[in-house]
DNA sequence: GCCGCCATCGGCCGATCGGCCGATGGCGAC
DNA sequence: GTCGCCATCGGCCGATCGGCCGATGGCGGC
């Protein structure tokens, strides 16, 4: 179950998200709130796997909500899905910068919000078409990744993934097994087994892998 | 009507994906050929509003197809969607080049290829989750969700540099002093030394920081 | 000349990792 | 129901790491 908190001044849009995403098997709103005060408030409280956040809300705006929710000073980030009526450049590169992991006008239609938050919740960006398409003309002269992190001959299971993470923060696998509230022996059976599948010989080069694949940051 | 041309080798894809687009109201899909070749001369005939091109492919490659329908030199180019199994930085580089109006991924799932049709049909680009995420890591010299590396509390000398970078390769210690012509002991006074300055509790938090603070990539 | 910093090297020892064997239970596919 | 995959756990052992002590020599500044 992937659960989300939508924040939005408008009560209508509020109702139509919940029950867009209420209808999908795989996600549960779990609050809903008007304004960026609680929004923090209630993140903080409830640590939903996505939230969903309109720009504009009295008090805090959703791009200073985004900030303190995922931006790169905050210890544990959540994931964050940007929501606006408003196609401005500005509120673009201010909530990607923020930490956001999506950015979804309000016209995108229900299938891009489902995947949005589904995407934000894998550690994975959706960002609207119209906004991608002028994105990428950023990218015409410029450069994109040369590193290339090989695939892992098999995929990784959510589990490893979860281990994988912990790993390339640098915890020990006796630090890992108290925060996945896993026993040492499990661990180490995880990280011997992606170990395997991504081609490392030890745990930096599975950090490094990570690192370079973008399953961490 | 959307009116879409699919190209693959393979032609179970072929017919999934004519399966899915069929069944919207919005979209036709007016031919589906198996081979590079084929493509090029059926998508000049038909002229459908977005072509739907898989890489891998007898003879011309996705990538080429999409430079000749779509690429820069291009007269009146033609909307392209390329669809691979790969997810390979290399493939998104030289599509996007080549006019691509987005990318996805296989198992991207049938919302995301609908949408991403629509989108290309509109001018706009849709790009799979997981590579968006990784675009963005690089958009704007990376400053977009980048996490900044704590700056150590003393500068690192020469070797010391030289001995951090092997390590976040995921050296041991005594391959890198083979690299670098250096006793056992050597590499641990200097790994040592480091994870004091750069505050780090062993050599996974090293590499971390080395990759978040540029020294290496 | 002396002092500080750097680079080089050594020994010792406990903690951690990595490789290898094994086992159980759940759960979905065929 | 059986088979396979996944998640969970255990033991054993050698390799490696990390912490702590020490040492020598070079080189530049005062």
């Amino acid at each position: 179950m992937i659960r989300v908190l939508i924040a939005d001044d408008q009560e209508m849009v509020r109702m139509g998200f919940r029950m867009i995403l209420d209808a999908q098997d795989d996600i549960e709103v779990v609050a809903d709130v008007p304004d960026g005060i609680s929004a923090v408030s209630k993140a903080r409280e409830l640590r939903p796997d996505v939230c969903l956040l309109d720009i504009r809300m009295p008090g805090l705006d959703g791009l200073e909500v985004t900030r303190q929710l995922a931006g790169p000073e905050v210890a544990d980030p959540l994931k964050v899905v940007v929501v606006t009526t408003f196609d401005l450049d500005e509120y673009v590169h201010t909530a990607l910068r923020n930490g956001a992991s999506g950015f979804l006008l309000k016209d995108a239609g229900p299938a891009l919000l489902i995947e949005a938050v589904r995407a934000a919740d894998r550690g994975d960006a959706l960002v609207s078409p119209q906004i991608t398409v002028r994105l990428l003309k950023h990218f015409d002269g410029g450069t994109i990744a040369k590193r290339e992190a090989p695939a892992p001959s098999e995929p990784l299971t959510a589990r490893e993934m979860d281990v994988v993470k912990a790993a390339a923060r640098g915890l020990t696998n006796t630090e890992i097994g108290a925060e996945l509230f896993l026993s040492l022996s499990t661990v180490k059976t995880h990280l011997a087994s992606v170990q395997g599948k991504v081609g490392a010989r030890n745990r930096v080069e599975i950090a490094a892998w990570a690192w370079r694949s973008g399953v961490v940051d």
